[in-house]
DNA sequence: GTGTAATCGAGACGGTACGTCGAGTCTTGTG
DNA sequence: CACAAGACTCGACGTACCGTCTCGATTACAC
């Protein structure tokens, strides 16, 4: 499932559309072409000409299968910006799962420039609130959703005070990240990470100080 | 002392420069007309056509005195987003005397749109260098500068651990407050900027916990 | 033939050209509206923007298919400004043949205000070799060679000596219709050109006075 | 007395004009500037910054004495557009007195581009009723009376016919001139001159040939 | 095989905003 | 007063990009 797909919008029957099918070969190439120049230029630094000519493909193709050059970079970026993983494991202290979760993330955004992307998107979002919901759903949410369960099953199973204000726990990890990611003024690296995992469990830990 | 100011540049003396003075009038108009607007609708919602009209100067005058229009929302927002105050106090707990400092700016967040224009200049900041570092120096250091010299005093006084690393710190306390200000996920009110300052501060407390 | 027009270029084959053909709509009522706005205001009167409004095109378009305001204005008169005929006929006098050409072409310069764009057009020339040469080929050596095939035939014919000057000529009858035109100081019209016609004519019959 | 000469419109008396008198120094710098500026590169081609900077002057002094370019253009050029002479003269051929009158001129014409500044000024006659007597006054009357006083002298003397039609006579002589001087198909040289006069005399002489 | 229908690349289109430039006016302090 | 300096308003310029639209050409399934 990635964040323009059109799949299950017909029935499940077997039932095939008619006409020319559309060209994988062209999603593909639009797609590429739209992760390298994003990452290279942000948002506003690339025209939907460019992509089209990069890809070997027409601009109305793009606009057949995603309305705006913001939601084809939610596309094109989705699936590198998401790529993690680590299961989830109890096993081992609160700070570790989630530095396992975290430092993979902030590895990719390491490699590569997404703040230019990133500060593109939520610029958008606020000029368009359908768009800023579906920027949230894929970039956001998702990661927020992820960490959000661990920490619920860590306050079930005791390692946190059942007092724990999880969305607050939540602003407080991605926070930070999304304000160096943004602003620049430092790197998102590993130590910082761990630092910000370690710093906001111990201040979870003690509701009433 | 304002972004956009240009004093302090001819020497000292009383020596007055030639020619028509730069008009107070054009210049405070245009401010006015671009703080309105771009609270409004945001930096890419609001053309400088638009600005010049309200402000009944011309678009030349913009150009003129700023390089750009996200130099000009710089410099139109930036004393209403700093506006606060409140004196140092080591009278009382680290706790309250941040929540002293952040709370004004925080009420004035929540009267005004402000996430739709630091949107927009994150966004170019990402884009030209130069000018992501005069809005870093105007709209993100000051705040930072006055947080920091307040957590070294109190590292000073023993307050805060000797080894308290102050950027992070700093990151902990203004990266959640961006986050739900770019993203807009959850309301930035008081209670937040509580919980925000509360639980970091007794993260910070016990380094080796 | 037309001066902006660009057929011929490609091999006289079947071969159509791709993508999305010219718009004649757009193209008509470009020309349609820069005919109307350029005689009624002249070449510095008019706006691209006005007529791109009126022609229901956008400016876009129109620099699209012509480099400037000036090219569109030959382009948008040409048809007008040569409208004419009368086939070329021996029967009758010199003089007359002559006045058969250049009336019907004075008819229209009394009908319409030519004398404003026709400044502009020879003011941009003396700027820009390149329209000089575009301007002069499609406005001014049209009828300039019409005539100088009539008098050349006339000379072949023994009407005019062997001797004559013919680019002389030339200037003679059509100097002092550009003179009216452009300084506005007496009117162009039919009396005056059979005036012209009958003393120039007059005056090179005997080259040797 | 020049075009943009204010003498006379105080009261003939001795009284002076109260505070500080016009600068002749500023006078002349303009004018150089703008003779300069303008032979060079044409009335659009020219900035009234370019002159005021070449000059030494400011933008407000040329605007106090000069109500436009183009008015400037025609007090900057006339002395040199008009320098000729050459009294009138009844002991030679018709012939020979025009061009005596004329030969001078086209001189002028060859060695500057005077093309260039005329066409901007006729181009701006069109839109400006008003500046359009102004020129026909100080460009093209003056040249135009002078000639019109010898041919109406040679009707009284009997050397043209007492029907000669002195307007027309004009417009053939000063026609074609303007014609190469605009359209720059062709040199305005002492030959081309030479032939005009003769043609167009040999012309008028049979009226009704 | 022969429609039928949706796709594709190409590229022209209307629209909107940009940042620049020049004309002519106005406002200072100085001579 | 006139003058140099230079800031001002106004309005047009030509460019760039967006997202839409029309073409001819292609490619599947349905008959």
């Amino acid at each position: 499932m990635t964040p323009g797909s059109t799949e299950g919008m017909e029935a499940a029957t077997a039932e095939r559309r008619r006409g020319r099918p559309r060209s994988d070969r062209a999603r593909a190439a639009i797609l590429a072409a739209g992760q390298a120049l994003f990452l290279e230029r942000g948002l506003d630094g690339v025209t939907v000409d460019e992509i089209a000519d990069r890809a070997g493909a027409s601009k109305a193709t793009i606009y057949r299968w995603w309305p705006s050059k913001e939601h084809l970079a939610v596309d094109a970026l989705y699936d590198d910006w998401l790529s993690h993983a680590g299961p989830e494991n109890d096993e081992v202290p609160l700070e570790q799962e989630l530095e396992g979760y975290l430092v993979p993330w902030v590895r990719v955004l390491r490699r590569r420039p997404y703040g230019r992307v990133v500060a593109g998107l939520v610029a958008r979002a606020q000029l368009d609130p359908a768009f800023a919901e579906h920027y949230r759903t894929w970039f956001v949410r998702r990661r927020r959703d992820h960490v959000g369960r661990i920490l619920r099953r860590r306050i079930a199973d005791g390692d946190l005070p059942a007092t724990t204000d999880v969305p607050l726990a939540l602003d407080l990890i991605f926070g930070p990240i999304y304000h160096r990611l943004l602003h620049g003024h430092a790197p998102v690296n590993e130590p910082y990470v761990r630092a910000i995992v370690r710093t906001v469990v111990r201040g979870l830990l003690r509701p009433n100080g």
